[in-house]
DNA sequence: TTGTACGCGTTATCAT
DNA sequence: ATGATAACGCGTACAA
């Protein structure tokens, strides 16, 4: 039913050594010949097949993603790690690779061991999502020298490198927007301890904090984990202290929405009585009533610049350093955050 | 550095092709070969080529997915697809197959040749998301008889389904707990035209509408296409009928928080003066306030019944009826909806 | 410039 | 029960 290249080459009188050349733009091939060929192709459909170029090539024009979902069943979905899929697929579309989505519970024999199903499906490069980066199976991934890149992970290696928002960044943004405002008593709800944006904006909020010469009392930063229940428990418990902040800064937006409700539940008005900025710009945010003021990161340019590193990571010729050179990968893109005034922040009471 | 199945046949003492059965659970293998080799294999690490196993079976244990995310840079994302995808592959990963994202745009050669596409990598079922279903790429797809499955899009076929919601059901539990709040004169926002999910709740509206006994003037049916702007639209012209609706369904969630965005402005109270239920439950749907009443969706269930289908549709074999059997394909799969009453409903004042 | 021959890693057929 | 051998479809030395 499908033909194949010796058909091509048949019909166009020539050996399928040429017509492969042909097909494949090598230099030495007659112009003539290559015209032939590609006529034939072309009239008869021909498509290769990828998997045996992929076993005589050793590569595959595929990159994996290994994302693991486990959370949705417990904790519902995360909708910036959905928008970044979708700018995944989008720029990795444009340049030609496929995306092969990863299941790191799909292999039965060994749970989490993304070396191999690398290696089987020959994957040029892996993206990586929502997994722990402490993981072994993640370091041992790093260390196959197979290109990686994180999103919103930290990682890094020779042929590993990551994108992320510039938490600093972003989180001063946030905190400068209240301090000018007029806020003094900032609190903040913080991402999950595990994961790098959890961090990286609770190490941002007390620079930005100190360099507006403003206070954190260790009360003023609750601990969250993303999801929305944890910002509502935790602006409950910030607005139960003897001193409640007149600002919340969270590390999500999710729970900027759960800290917003906290705050009505308890018979405050947002942004009269309390303010409240958030992280992402998901798509709630500009829906929910008021508006979410938070700090937007542009997901389809995050997805652009995770492939852009993958590729060029993929590109690099594997040269290795004197002593088999450990060296580092691309530097990490941060993609800087912008922000989006709406309708949580004002000026104190 | 990867280790092959002759290596692990050499180690174990048996040919290559003893190692292959005991490794794929094949009858005729003594139970001590097979202990030894299976004892060899896992000692070192061995891992089938993944791309030379598809090559030879003539399947890949990898089914596609086509979804055009073109309308994401002029519209913006679409939540519910997003979910679906999560379940797509969460029910994947348990039966063992990979989900490769296929970008309709990805080969320059043929623009959208699923055909092609789907031959190229021995995709052994194909999975069609938010693609116009009348596209000639999408009926030769169904025509090439590989294992096809829509979500939301009515494909049929000889191994060709979909799944979907009850769209006739959802909207008829919609229009019911309206009128059993007591309205009367309910309108509808419409979805785009071309997608089922708008054409089936479109007419399951009139349809519930008739059987609760309540008329549906022309002027009541608002068209939009599933965004939110098309809602406020939508909303404002409905407002501005001289005998405007007391509730409204809106046959998305974005358009009915549309809906209720342009009722607010126009200096109205939900559900006070007007009620609006959309369908989908959405993200959103429970963080707007006040939380939009709505038709509940169950899309991890959606998920699982299309991997089921798809794998039934796989596993079927293609058995050819008398004279080439055009026979249908196993028949759709409804998933029923469940109301789910929040805020944006009561009786009309 | 072109053709021959081999190998990529695996499974299937047909002997034994 | 096991082993040799031949595919699967393609790219690429090497030879011509």
């Amino acid at each position: 039913m499908a033909v194949d290249i010796r058909e091509v080459a048949r019909r166009s009188g020539v050996s399928p050594a040429t017509a492969s050349r042909a097909l494949n733009a090598h230099p030495n091939v007659a112009d003539a010949t290559r015209a032939r060929v590609l006529a034939t192709a072309r009239e008869l459909g021909y498509q290769p097949n990828q998997q045996a170029r992929a076993l005589v090539r050793q590569r595959s024009d595929t990159v994996g993603l290994i994302w693991d979902t486990g959370y949705v069943r417990t904790h519902g979905r995360q909708s910036f790690l959905q928008d970044l899929l979708v700018a995944l697929k989008m720029a990795l579309a444009e340049t030609g690779y496929h995306l092969m989505l990863l299941s790191p519970s799909s292999t039965a024999a060994s749970p989490s061991d993304f070396v191999s199903i690398a290696a089987q499906h020959s994957l040029e490069g892996v993206a990586l999502m929502a997994v722990n980066a402490h993981l072994p199976a993640v370091d041992a991934l790093i260390a196959s020298r197979r290109p990686c890149v994180g999103l919103d992970l930290p990682v890094r290696g020779a042929r590993a490198s990551y994108v992320s928002a510039d938490n600093q960044q972003g989180t001063a943004l946030a905190v400068e927007h209240l301090a000018g405002l007029g806020h003094r008593r900032i609190a903040t709800i913080t991402g999950g301890a595990g994961m790098m944006p959890g961090v990286e904006r609770r190490e941002g909020f007390s620079a930005a904090m100190a360099a507006a010469g403003l206070d954190v009392p260790p009360e003023y930063v609750a601990e969250g984990d993303f999801f929305l229940e944890s910002g509502l428990a935790a602006m409950r418990r910030l607005l139960a202290l003897p001193s409640p902040p007149t600002a919340v800064f969270a590390a999500g937006d999710l729970m900027a929405i759960g800290a917003v409700r906290a705050a009505e539940e308890a018979g405050l008005s947002v942004p009269r009585d309390v303010s409240v900025v958030g992280f992402d710009d998901i798509e709630p945010a500009s829906l929910v009533h008021p508006g979410l003021t938070t700090v937007g990161q542009d997901y389809l340019a995050m997805g652009r610049a995770a492939v852009e590193l993958l590729v060029q990571i993929i590109a690099d010729p594997r040269v290795t350093g004197p002593r088999g050179g450990a060296r580092r990968g691309p530097a990490p893109r941060l993609l800087p955050g912008r922000l989006v005034v709406r309708g949580t922040t004002a000026p104190p009471a």
